[in-house]
DNA sequence: AGCTAGGTATACCGACCTGTTTCCTTTTTC
DNA sequence: GAAAAAGGAAACAGGTCGGTATACCTAGCT
């Protein structure tokens, strides 16, 4: 299947994005990248900031879909999902071109609250918190709001400092945290 | 005692990068705010890079002393100092400006690994795990480097939380994350 | 008074920015 | 095979970018 100019355009896009940031990303560039003309950008979408919200939107359901495929594929039993978590993000911070969590770098360009890049990055991390709290409740957890909040505080933070400090081992950290964390819960105070 | 044009222009310089990012914000807007004259910027900096950097490196120290002073007297036990840094977190993330970390932010804009921006912020994060695994050893904690990093961690998580979801009570679910963690270590397993 | 260091203000430079338009070619569709 | 839709290439517009250079203006020192 030929995916069309348009999709093509946006994962150029998100490559750039990525890579050299918001700002730093020009549009002849990536247009250039993608061998894209300018007509067609501007007849996809009317600005680049559309083109911004189309990368984070197609990226939240990407990114979604493949982690939750890795997941479910690394672990059956809902207790060491919640842990395989923070082996499909090991991975994922060892890939060549790792550049941190794409929302958390467009909010740190675009700090206005109440623009659509903000909301889409929101949404993303949104998302990410019900999907490990879903797991923490599947794996029967008690309270698995409160864990699987602290678990998801876990997963960002291992994911900045993998991009910040480039300490590629983070997501193993938090695992162990994570263990601990689990164990915790399940052992009456 | 009246501050140097240099120091009023890098505290400027810091507040407007904060709020409007690295590449979004202008050399001309920036001056016109400081009330300074682009050939005193050149006077004291070569380039844009070089006043990030020193915004960066400003910011480094001045976090730290006020961070560490807080923290000290929020609490004096050591372990209690331990959590005493979420709350400090959390008075932070309550600040009318508060626009997540500027580091990882600078990070977000300049992936290049080679830069000395990308150097201020490693040094940052390093400086602030150290300080975390310090306070963790003099708690007396079995394993202050791991659950050092563990708690470093959790902070990160926080502070990326409160930004990108604006979730202000994220220092506080991190807080009792650590509690958990710090007392699953002083458990024998 | 007069010199100097440091400052402001402003014009200017070339490069790049997002976005529009024009002209021409390719591809699709009937 | 002709009409129509879509796309490429490139010029263009108006602004802004980082950075330099020039002219004028003080404050402080001697």
């Amino acid at each position: 299947m030929v995916i069309s100019r348009r999709d093509h355009l946006v994962q150029v896009a998100q490559d750039e994005f990525a890579a050299h940031g918001f700002h730093g990303t020009g549009i002849d560039g990536l247009l250039a990248k993608a061998g894209v003309s300018k007509k067609t950008l501007y007849a996809h979408f009317r600005s680049k900031e559309e083109l911004i919200v189309a990368v984070l939107r197609g990226h939240d359901t990407n990114f979604r879909d493949d982690f939750k495929r890795d997941v479910e594929a690394l672990a059956d039993d809902p207790k060491e999902r919640l842990l395989a978590v923070f082996d499909v993000a090991s991975d994922w911070f060892h890939e060549k071109s790792f550049y941190g969590c794409i929302f958390i770098n467009a909010v740190a360009e675009y700090s206005e609250g109440t623009s659509p890049i903000r909301e889409a990055c929101r949404d993303f991390k949104q998302m990410m918190k019900t999907y490990i709290i879903d797991l923490a409740r599947d794996a029967s957890l008690p309270q698995p709001g409160v864990i699987g909040a602290q678990l998801a505080l876990l997963l960002e933070g291992a994911t900045v400092t993998a991009q910040v400090s480039g300490d590629k081992n983070a997501a193993l950290i938090a695992k162990e945290a994570a263990r601990s964390l689990i164990a915790s819960a399940l052992t009456p105070a």
